[in-house]
DNA sequence: GGTAATTTGCACTAAATCAGTCCTATATAA
DNA sequence: TTATATAGGACTGATTTAGTGCAAATTACC
């Protein structure tokens, strides 16, 4: 029931880029001395979210990463899909289920709703919330979660 | 972004239960039998769910485990936790934080955040849900999630 | 009273996953 | 041309997880 490591440090990278400039070129030295985020790790998150056009990359000296929108623009859901793949709290709630419990696997369809409910709350959540959180709404109510 | 498998495997025992007989004593290897679960492993399970009060167990022979509570008393909420403790998506969602990274940890509160929506997602659904899912409300609106 | 069935609790091992590192190629500014 | 960056892939070590095994305690039944 935890998000990867991993993803955890994608998130504070981007949140990083957000928060000091999202539209500023930011080098993976940089985020790692700001994030205390080992370089390397950092390096290769930023390729990944290079690739999936959450960051825009300019290569070459004085090059670096940005925010490819603006930090309202993008949910917390899209950074958890693009580091660690679709949200599925068991292997049988996504598409495919090929496990051999139950013969009629009688909880795939619960499953299906839950993940779809957790991944709809990481959706109302964007970048623009995690910085410096206001502790005043608009976060707090999250899109009317548990009315 | 996954439960663990253990986890899983636990809720499915629970649920085997729930939909054959909640009140009948079952026993380890009739589980095993059942859900094709390897039997030490469903040992375990049972062990730690009995003691979490989840299910009440009667020792010697003839002996097994039943449902504590009624089916729809038991959220998937709860099992999660007793089998994996605190649903925390992240190690500074909970309690303590005592990373190293951004110095303040700006995203500390959005993850709690986060965090107590998912709890809550997952509290809305109990086993009475899980035994054979009626494809039709009340399982697919979920309480309300994303109004 | 003894025996078989069953839960209890702990310790251990093997396997899978994850975090982190390194190297080489490519692109660009100065 | 050189220094600075990103791009992509392969590799390794460590941590976690899944699964197993064993000895003890408890109870039904003969």
């Amino acid at each position: 029931m935890r998000i990867n490591k991993l993803t955890d440090y994608g998130i504070v990278i981007a949140v990083h880029i957000a928060s000091d400039g999202p539209e500023r070129l930011h080098t993976a030295r940089e985020i790692a001395a700001g994030t205390r985020i080992p370089q390397p790790t950092v390096t290769r998150l930023l390729k990944q979210l290079a690739r999936s056009s959450i960051l825009t990359s300019t290569r070459g000296a004085s090059g670096g990463y940005s925010l490819a929108q603006p930090p309202e623009a993008i949910s917390v859901a899209r950074l958890v899909e693009t580091l660690e793949g679709p949200i599925a709290l068991t292997e049988c709630s996504g598409t495919v289920c090929d496990c051999a419990l139950e013969g009629d696997c009688a909880t795939e369809v619960p499953w299906q709703t839950i993940s779809l409910a957790v991944r709809e709350a990481l959706d109302t959540v964007t970048l623009a919330d995690m910085v410096r959180p206001s502790l005043t709404p608009p976060l707090v109510p999250l899109g009317g979660i548990r009315a």
